[in-house]
DNA sequence: GACAAGATACCAACCGTATGGTATCTTTAT
DNA sequence: ATAAAGATACCATACGGTTGGTATCTTGTC
């Protein structure tokens, strides 16, 4: 038997290692689910390893709540920078994201978690304020009340789409996108 | 000392004190904090107590679960059939349904308990199922890709108002009930 | 209507387990 | 050599559930 500790060291992929086992664990098992030994386990080390990274529990799920945060923020940016029109554009980003093979489909775990984690109220709060700061950020772009109807309607796709199995395709009917995005280019009502 | 047996028997109302208190907890809380000993201190009952009426803590939470969906159902009936429009009713019952005082104000709790026990894959599958089926059942009134767009954004609507906090009014806007009632009248796109 | 007798409601104490966390060790990297 | 990475062993606790007991309620019989 080879010894265990004889691995190459590789500090910073077990990191990540954590936070994607966390968070597919999350997404498979439900939160109750997510124990740091199971978390350690499926990442292949074990919770002294991963305790070594995260000093408790706590902070690994808030860590694997701000590293989801960051990606939606980058991907965000991406679809803005890539909008050529001003008006509106963080909403259709906001959209686009919602639909983005990336939050859905395969990978489809973070999705999972953001609802998962949004029952419990401490990280709740981070993702409101979150999200709050992120429209006031937009306000001169995205202020009327149909893109805020939009964007809520993106919370809904999102929120429908926590359901893995293919009904969700009865659910959210085929073009939904495209009338989104539409609706985000008629200013005025 | 008086003895806690001598109290008066009230099994019925310690059962939906029981019920009542893990939709608390688990709001106030989070999905987390919702232990046997918990729930049962907060109904004023031993965990004996508490396990005598739910033989297990699954079985506690699913009988919460379906209390809710049942009252979900109840009022969506009352809803619609104080409608006179045929047309889309249930779609408007279920935008109302998100907006009533009953549904969030004081008693959000079984708002957040509806996202938080989504986060469990088994009582997920119990929600779509049920979506799926209330769907099916008013295909006929309810169909078009518009009125799947308004319940779609009621489910955002819905999600929105999970936090519990006033900042939930910055994001739903004033109007947007009308707004939504109003596009169930519209057919065709 | 009284009363036995079973059923129901609930309490108090306990049990096994699994979990989060700590302490300490070995190995690798610099 | 020193620090970081990670393993192993261990601990205290809190949790879900069980058990056995004690009240109260209900029902059937006379």
């Amino acid at each position: 038997m080879i010894n265990a500790y004889q691995k190459k060291k590789q500090p910073d992929l077990v990191r990540r290692e954590l936070i994607s086992a966390a968070i597919e664990l999350s997404y498979e098992k439900g939160l109750s689910a997510l124990t740091v030994q199971a978390v350690a386990e499926k990442a292949g080390v074990t919770k002294g390893g991963l305790l070594h990274h995260f000093p408790s529990k706590q902070k690994l799920i808030l860590e694997v709540f701000y590293s989801i945060l960051l990606e939606i923020e980058a991907q965000l940016e991406e679809f803005m920078s890539a909008d050529p029109v001003v008006q509106g554009r963080f909403t259709r980003a906001y959209v686009r994201l919602a639909f983005s093979e990336d939050f859905n489909g395969g990978s489809s775990a973070w999705v999972t978690l953001g609802v998962s984690i949004i029952a419990e109220p401490n990280l709740r709060k981070i993702w409101f304020d979150w999200l709050k700061e992120r429209q006031l950020a937009n306000l001169e772009t995205d202020n009327s009340i149909d893109l805020s109807l939009v964007r809520i309607a993106t919370d809904g796709v999102w929120f429908n789409q926590v359901d893995g199995t293919k009904q969700s395709e009865g659910i959210i009917p085929k073009g939904l996108e495209d009338k989104l995005i539409a609706m985000t280019y008629l200013n005025k009502n």
